[in-house]
RNA sequence: GCCGCGGUGGCGGAAUGGCAGACGCAAUCGACUCAAAAUCGAUCGACCGCAAGGUCAUGAGAGUUCGACUCUCUCCCGCGGCACCA
């Protein structure tokens, strides 16, 4: 028995002292050897934590051993929601808990012996850090990949803030398990959908476990089809207003008259009066004199022409169907001769009549227009709460003689997306998800109100029951039809939600026929099935559509409503936010805080309640900021940025922790990345994970670094069960101490027997008997020191080196264990050289007993900074081998043979074995099986 | 529902086409001891047999093979992921 406690302290105090671990600030041979970041949570570790770092120690030690210079460091996921709530309850700051719970956690691990570099510790709560999770975030926002939008977003009504799609797991909330609802925030996001091609093909080349990949791929959820357009059924008038000095033979209006009479639409052109000097009354007057208006009307003015439009459908009596203005503008600024118009026409509008006196408002805008600034589109689009079109027309302003961007506008079409074009015969109705946009559109006067009830239903479901178990479908009829492409027949639009609005068009072609969903829908509400002939895939994108590429992927939304984490560093200000400008948004203009003045500090004069807007909100020093462009009085972004931001770099910051110039040294992410080994839990898999990637991806591209993917080798280790077979959890008291076991049986003993237990991926039950196994070995290694003697056992000794090599280098740490085991019972005696072998092999699995051993033995130098021996390939083989002698593949007799023997033989011996010949009395011998060293099998007849 | 991983003694597990159960725990017996602990030695899948030996056995069933825990198919059970993704 060896005092485990007091050799462990005193080692590790030593080791510290000579900074054994230290990271070489450039490296020779260079390897990254990382854990997750993990989260310093206030109960500790318990045994189930360190199994992974208990790996990765064993690596770092034994590639340090083998030559290389080795980056191995430790450090803090510390922002984050926990600390947070506690902060709730006992009133303490965050920044006091993360503090003790860091402490706490460094003394645990640094307990288990573990080699870290601890002056390479970072702590993602601290300003000196989050400052560079400030400033990426500027570079994404620059690079466009940040960005803010309004959308429906997750919403955690317990937690007070928004999800990621990641985090929403079964509907609820990853962290407290609340249901989560949908709600329609403004909120950032990064643009990883950009990635998702590059995410999904970097994933060959990684060596990472099969099902991981597996799930980032099914995540990424890439779905190669087709877009389909579905024509509206309903049969409307058009009115065309050119513009100014045209005509009704001028730009594309002769070609799209044509285009509409081949489909046997009816529409009505005029040349209006004054072409070359127009004014509004007499243009307009003309208009209303010579035009019938009804609900089938649809206006279509391009150029000055939708104007007068907008100044004809403001003195209706009647409601009209729609609005088109092609090019239109609302005030007159142009590049070409600026303030045309100014007096002959007004330039106000009654937006709220033009609203109520049209079913639909489109603006269709030419993003290269050299006329009308494509500015003044956008803003006519968001007075009318129209559809916007922003497209590259055939000739600037609409002009050319044939605009195919006017006929897709005005006529409503339905695009769908589908990977079954060549079921398109078959499609006999159509969905929308209720919040598709043109649902409004084309509803039927008749159908209005079952559609409007059906769409408020719809929203107060949450996302779980629109996804519940029973599937039970639902929807209501709009009252449109739309033309099925290939069969030109008439179908139904239908709204159901079971139509996502959030992935591909929000529409899909139903299939009853060859679709369970379709049918269980048309079935449901007696629509037809009929069971048409297909037709080929390429045939019908060729004919019929166009190619398409969809992916499950959605941007990730990064903003938090909470306090502790990054503030994102966003300034608004209203006196700078002139209208029209991009970026522009209803609380001013959006400015990014000067590199020069990150960290945007957290506050601390805040409490923490949640209430659904961010704590930063209610903090009035956080508040008081000046704008930089503008110096006046400005406004700061209150949110935080989720903590998985934090995570998506960390590991380019341990190359260089400190540096408070950049966020790391170039050269130094260039000579340690990117990580060569990363161990962790499987539980990433798509969140951590796939964020870092888009990270290192988006890096590459700002050519801050020179690789696409951070993580080269990826091992997930498996849970550390409780005694009884579960999950380890406070509420089932479950739960197993590592201090205690370190007290009682000694940090060696722990670190071996996590090793020991089996499979690194698998998840397997803590044993409170079974660490007796490998005490009781660390004892007898102990003892063992005192009788070693001379003796011819380098076989064996090579054999060992050459298993134990492999075991580690494949992270089959327990057969490595069981190997120390069966060496140390096989070989009662051994050469004081081959026993200084042994402690070197058991140097990375129990660090503090070798040491020990290996000083007593005479030794200055720590073994820890020995050199891992070399084995003898020859020496590895044994000189006589065991050969089975089957008969008909049961095993009759088992000879010593000399390695390499020739089947004659080992036919010869084995044939002279009595029990052999016994077996094969009287019977002919129809085939032989020879396997070297291995068996002799023979068929008998 | 779809996708993935797994199922081997009383227990954790080993063996990835060639002697199933390495290594360890637990258990039983023995040595040492006045005794216990520690340590050392032996036994340890099931069944038949005094023994030599034989038969069965890796969730169930079939198949491929001289030979299958290992490969193929069907089914059962457990775990994980996704979940109306058109």
């Amino acid at each position: 028995m060896y005092n485990s406690k007091d050799i462990e302290e005193k080692w590790q105090k030593q080791w510290d002292k000579d900074q054994l671990y230290k990271t070489p600030e450039h490296p020779k041979k260079k390897q990254y050897i990382l854990d997750m970041f993990p989260y310093p949570s206030g109960a500790g570790l318990h045994v189930g934590h360190p199994i992974g770092y208990i790996a990765t120690d064993i690596l770092s030690r034994f590639t340090r051993m083998s030559g290389y210079d080795v980056l191995h460091p430790m450090g803090w996921d510390a922002f984050g929601l926990p600390a947070e709530n506690y902060a709730i309850q006992s009133k303490v700051h965050p920044r006091i808990t993360t503090r003790q719970n860091t402490d706490r956690f460094r003394e645990q691990l640094k307990m288990i012996g573990l080699s870290y570099d601890w002056s390479h510790e970072i702590n993602a709560s601290d300003p000196e850090y989050y400052r560079w999770t400030q400033w990426l975030f500027l570079q994404f926002y620059k690079k466009g990949l940040a960005y803010k939008k309004e959308a429906y977003v997750n919403w955690c009504p317990k937690d007070q803030t928004v999800l990621a799609n990641e985090q929403v797991i079964d509907g609820k909330c990853e962290r407290c398990g609340t249901v989560v609802v949908q709600k329609l925030l403004s909120q950032w996001f990064f643009k990883i959908t950009d990635y998702a091609d590059r995410l999904l093909e970097g994933l060959e080349k990684l060596d990472w476990p099969k099902p991981i990949k597996l799930m980032q791929k099914n995540w990424i959820g890439r779905s190669e089809g087709a877009e389909i357009d579905f024509l509206l059924e309903r049969k409307f008038k058009y009115v065309f207003l050119h513009g100014f000095d045209g005509s009704s033979k001028g730009s594309f209006w002769p070609w799209l008259i044509n285009e509409l009479e081949n489909k046997k639409i009816q529409s009505l052109i005029f040349d209006l009066p004054n072409t070359n000097n127009p004014t509004e009354e007499e243009q307009v007057g003309f208009v209303l004199r010579n035009a019938q208006f009804d609900e089938n009307t649809v206006i279509v003015g391009h150029s000055l022409g939708s104007v007068v439009g907008l100044k004809v459908i403001e003195k209706l009596r009647v409601k009209i169907a729609g609005y088109v203005a092609v090019g239109g503008f609302l005030e007159p600024k142009f590049k070409d001769h600026p303030r045309i118009f100014e007096n002959s026409f007004k330039w106000n509008f009654d937006f709220n009549k033009i609203k109520a006196n049209t079913g639909f408002r489109k603006v269709i805008s030419d993003l290269n227009d050299e006329v009308v600034p494509a500015e003044q589109g956008r803003l006519l689009a968001k007075d009318l709460s129209g559809d916007l079109v922003e497209t590259a027309a055939q000739k600037s302003h609409f002009q050319g003689r044939m605009e195919p961007a006017v006929m897709d506008a005005i006529l409503p079409s339905i695009k769908v997306f589908t990977t079954r074009p060549d079921t398109l015969f078959g499609a006999t109705y159509m969905v929308l998800a209720p919040e598709h946009p043109l649902v409004e559109q084309i509803t039927t006067p008749e159908q209005k109100n079952y559609v409007i009830n059906y769409v408020i239903e719809t929203k107060k479901k949450t996302e779980l029951q629109r996804t519940a178990l029973e599937k039970i479908k639902t929807g209501v009829f709009t009252g449109a039809f739309t033309v099925n492409p290939a069969t030109k027949e008439k179908i139904p639009v239908w709204i159901a939600d079971y139509v996502l609005a959030t992935y591909g068009t929000g529409a899909i072609m139903a299939v009853p026929a060859h679709d369970q969903r379709d049918r269980e829908f048309a079935e449901k509400y007696k629509l037809p099935i009929t069971d048409k002939p297909l037709l080929s895939v390429a045939e019908a994108i060729k004919k019929f559509g166009r190619a398409k590429v969809q992916y499950k992927l959605r941007d990730w939304l990064i903003s938090r409503q909470r306090y502790w984490g990054a503030p994102i560093p966003i300034i608004y200000c209203e006196n700078c936010g002139m209208s029209g400008e991009a970026g522009s948004a209803s609380g001013g203009q959006m400015i990014p805080v000067p590199e020069e003045d990150l960290p945007v500090l957290l506050p601390t004069d805040v409490d923490f309640l949640p209430t659904g807007e961010s704590p930063l909100a209610r903090s009035k020093k956080f508040n008081q900021v000046k704008c930089p462009k503008c110096n006046g009085p400005a406004r700061r972004d209150h949110d935080t940025m989720d903590t998985f931001v934090d995570s998506g770099w960390y590991f380019f910051r341990f190359t260089d922790p400190h540096n408070d110039k950049v966020f790391a040294d170039k050269k130094k992410v260039k000579e340690w990345l990117p990580v060569d080994t990363y161990v962790g839990g499987a539980d990433h898999a798509v969140l951590h994970l796939l964020y870092a990637r888009f990270f290192t991806k988006a890096l590459f591209d700002l050519k801050i670094v020179g690789f696409e993917e951070p993580f080269l080798k990826l091992r997930n280790q498996g849970n550390i069960l409780g005694p009884d077979g579960t999950k380890m959890s406070k509420s089932r008291g479950n739960i197993v101490n590592p201090d205690e076991v370190v007290d009682q049986y000694g940090a060696d003993s722990l670190r071996m027997y996590e090793m020991f237990m089996g499979p690194f991926e698998d998840a397997k039950p803590w044993s409170t008997t079974g660490i007796v196994g490998v005490k009781r070995f660390l004892d007898k290694v102990w003892r063992y020191q005192q009788v070693f003697e001379a003796g011819p056992d380098n076989k064996q000794i090579h054999k060992l080196v050459k298993k134990i090599t492999s075991d580690i280098e494949n992270f089959k740490f327990n057969t490595a264990v069981a190997a120390f085991m069966e060496f140390l019972n096989e070989n009662k005696i051994m050469s004081k050289e081959n026993w200084e072998t042994f402690l070197i092999l058991l140097a990375p699995f129990a660090p503090h007993i070798t040491e020990e051993l290996w000083q007593q033995l005479g030794h200055k130098e720590s073994i820890h900074k020995q050199v891992w021996p070399k084995f003898d390939e020859k020496l590895t083989k044994e000189k006589m081998v065991a050969v089975v002698v089957q008969v008909l593949g049961r095993v009759r007799a088992t000879l010593q043979v000399p390695s390499g023997s020739d089947q004659t033989v080992v036919k010869k011996l084995a044939l002279a074995d009595a029990k052999v010949k016994k077996n094969l009395e009287g019977k002919e011998i129809v085939r032989e099986v020879f396997v070297q060293d291995k068996l002799i099998n023979f068929v008998i007849k």
